[in-house]
DNA sequence: TTTTAGCACTTTTTGTTGACAAGTGCTAAG
DNA sequence: CTTAGCACTTGTCAACAAAAAGTGCTAAAA
């Protein structure tokens, strides 16, 4: 356990380098503790033997560890109201009544990278609670036609396929029978009952009855909707840590260029706002994400803020409160 | 008019920057040409005088200047067959049957991006022929509703609309008008017709009928589907006058996060494939964009390939070359 | 008239050196 | 336990020197 003036000692480093990424020296702390700086020089060696601190060569100023940020965050810092500033900017997109909700979300992460000089992140994907509404098939031409699926939360996802020597007749009896005997059902058992219940009947009625149900198939096997939406990218450029260490930006706009990404920050299952620091994610070892997990409507997904480890956590906290607070009410 | 020899002095000094980039000095082109490194020295000379070279610095070799590369575009290069290798690479995409047109493109520029290490781009638009085909409303609550768009040429589109004290009956009564009165009509001329071969129908039949037309009238002036999708970002990082540059790159990459690109390379209307080379684009003076249009069932569309000056620029015009072809077949 | 050998000159790159600033750890005294 | 003092370390910056690459120009050769 710390003493109060290590964790003063710590606490005001931390803040200090947040704001200004340069090593802090003990002299800069012993004004403001009305002590020596020999008195902040012990301390911070043993702040360094806790490894709550570190050098960036034998005779710098003290800059945070990972663990220092950690200890720092779970126990030093405070929770700010959010600036007012910042809330109003972030209103204007809430009080928007006419954007759906995942615009809402976009818009307002992209507010919030603007004011932050952050990067901003947020994975979508429909959830398995929707179920099943309706079908409606549109068609074009003599061999395609749309297929339109709408779920019971108002998500809608079509697609083209293309049907040779089926009539309009028979795929107007097999979309009924889906409307009349599946609807309801969950969308990712869809495929299932599909197999079961329809399958068998179309078999007796209709002609090619093998392909059009592989063709409707196929169009709940791929019922995905995955959204990957990146914003602020060139934000990373804007902090020096970054700015001037090319092979670090080329990792992280990688990570942030493949899909894998989704599966990195998603990998927990926690539901509250999260921090990781450094090598607690799977972007870099020198950038935090912030994220949290939201779900409304039957759309669920992630919302995540990434920038370097100095980032303004309070700051950032408060905002995604803020944000999932707004988004599921 | 330039001699021979200086046509091919400068093809030389284009090509081998391109291959790698640090000024070409006279002696490694007089081994080439069987001349003295002088002679050489005095055709430099007076490619420079023409713009067509530039030095770094008074004692260094010589660099294609702007007007240098686009000579060495429009009268020097040579158009290559593509590569076997590229093409296997691409035709693996655009043989997959199961894709959409819009997953082939983006597909094949996320290919030509990895094997290229240039960044792609593809800005796509539902365009004014398609022809409004039907609408669907599904009602998803007592007050909110999807409307569902679809065009002739199988352009889906939808948007989540919420109408209070209008019976589902009324709605349903006017898709029916709709569809049976405007249907055919090119989508962007539909909310006109909206107004004057609808509105005052409903007019007269529809108790809601002023809540009721301001949806639908919303619903088809939202009607905009431009899509943009930008792959391989970080490529540009590969590339070595960019990588020593941090404020070129944030240009660059501020360019590429905001929706102005879209307008900047659409700029003008040809159809070929054309190319951009520094000051030519609107991006950064550093950059060549290498763009073309397409058209195919009633989507349209620029690629765009954006990489330095010293692009390879036969082995892209003729991968885009190739795009085009099978994309519009 | 064109080509070329030769040379003086420029600029970039690289390495060295020295001075200075910032900050540490340790010791010994308060 | 705190602090003044001091020796020591490291990074930064500027000045300088030497080497490398390449040019332009002149005068001779083809």
């Amino acid at each position: 356990m710390l003493t109060d003036r290590q964790n003063k000692i710590l606490k005001l480093i931390v803040e200090r380098y947040i704001k200004d990424p340069t090593p802090v020296g003990s002299k800069a702390i012993s004004k403001i503790l009305n002590c020596s700086s020999a008195t902040v020089r012990n301390e911070m060696g043993e702040l360094e033997r806790l490894n709550l601190l570190e050098k960036t060569h034998t005779s710098s100023g003290r800059v945070p560890s990972e663990t220092g940020y950690r200890y720092y965050v779970d126990n030093l810092m405070e929770m700010k109201k959010m600036n007012a500033e910042d809330m109003l900017k972030l209103q204007i997109v809430f009080k928007n009544q006419q954007l759906a909700l995942s615009d809402v979300i976009t818009k307002s992460l992209q507010v919030i990278s603007d004011i932050t000089n952050y990067t901003t992140v947020v994975l979508g994907s429909t959830s398995h609670e929707n179920l099943l509404k309706q079908i409606e098939v549109v068609p074009i031409d003599d061999v395609s036609m749309i297929v339109i699926i709408v779920t019971d939360k108002g998500h809608v996802e079509h697609k083209n396929i293309k049907l040779e020597d089926v009539s309009l007749e028979e795929i107007k009896k097999t979309v009924g029978l889906i409307n009349n005997l599946i609807s309801g059902t969950p969308i990712d058992e869809v495929s299932h009952k599909l197999e079961f219940e329809i399958k068998p009947i179309i078999g007796k009625y209709v002609k090619q009855h093998e392909q059009l149900y592989n063709a409707f198939y196929h169009v709940f096997t791929d019922f995905t909707n995955k959204e990957v939406n990146v914003m602020g990218r060139s934000k990373m450029l804007e902090q020096p840590e970054f700015s001037t260490n090319i092979d670090k930006i080329k990792n992280v706009f990688n990570k942030l260029d493949s899909p894998e990404l989704l599966n990195n920050i998603t990998e927990d299952d926690d539901n509250n706002i999260k921090v990781y620091i450094g090598n607690e994610n799977n972007i870099d070892s020198d950038v935090t994400v912030i994220k949290t997990k939201f779900k409304k409507n039957g759309e669920e997904g992630t919302i995540a803020i990434i920038g370097p480890k100095r980032m303004e956590y309070d700051r950032v906290v408060s905002m995604l409160e803020y944000m999932k607070e707004n988004i599921e009410r």
